[in-house]
DNA sequence: GCGACAG
DNA sequence: ATCTTGTCGC
């Protein structure tokens, strides 16, 4: 499958507003998947590599990965990220000879101003179930969530909770978590403290980071 | 009107 | 995202 790429920012978030009811909120989603993936993109100018890698949900050991390399065709616009990642990520993601069974993208779903972040335009394109987990703050309030690793505080936009802000290591700062599709915000918050057993992010995401940079050096 | 703003 | 040293802690 493809992304249409839209040349303004209206079209972009016209594109968004209507695949928004194609997004299947339904859950529970995977509890205990048996493959999970992680998906990330890095940058060098207007070059970039997208990367791939799926793990066993149990013992996190790699099971395979995919990159590829491309140029970016869509400027970074806080909350059309989507545009700019979704080619390559889509790309690398068809290269796949396993079929994942949740998806791990860097950056939000349902936590965005329309409703419709990365992992929720991933998972409507690719019908995988997919979960959003972020770094920093993008959109919503939040009480801050206890000191303990999996502690947790509602991620509130708009009066609705669109996602949570979850602690994956003792007295670290936390993660947002926000759900993509076919997912529940429970469920995919157990995911990501099942990929965290050492660091703050999930191994999915250290290793899709890994594998980008590693690609887009390499690539030279 | 003026900031803030995933990666 | 990316630009970047030393430094604290497991």
């Amino acid at each position: 499958m493809r992304v249409r790429t839209p040349r303004t920012v209206a079209e972009a978030e016209a594109i968004q507003d209507e695949l928004r009811p194609l997004l299947d909120l339904t859950g529970p989603g995977p509890e205990r998947p048996a493959t999970v993936a992680g998906v990330d993109v890095a940058y060098d100018g207007d070059r970039l590599a997208a990367a791939v890698a799926v793990l066993d949900g149990t013992t996190l050991e790699v099971l395979e990965e995919v990159t590829v390399t491309g140029r970016t065709a869509f400027d970074y616009v806080p909350g059309l990220l989507a545009f700019r990642e979704l080619p390559a990520l889509l790309d690398a993601l068809e290269r796949l000879s396993l079929v994942p069974e949740l998806v791990v993208c860097d950056g939000y779903g349902l936590a965005h101003p329309r409703r419709f972040g990365l992992a929720c335009h991933l998972g409507v394109l690719t019908g995988l179930p997919s979960i959003g987990v972020g770094k920093t703050a993008f959109v919503g309030s939040h009480a801050e969530p206890g000191p303990a690793r999996g502690s947790q505080a509602d991620l509130v936009l708009d009066g609705e909770v669109v996602g949570r802000v979850l602690r994956t290591r003792d007295g670290v700062k936390p993660v947002f978590v926000s759900v993509g599709h076919r997912v529940d915000l429970d469920t995919a918050c157990r995911n990501v403290l099942g990929l965290t057993p050492a660091h703050r992010l999930p191994e999915t995401t250290r290793v899709s980071d890994r594998l980008s940079r590693a690609a887009l050096s390499g690539a030279r």
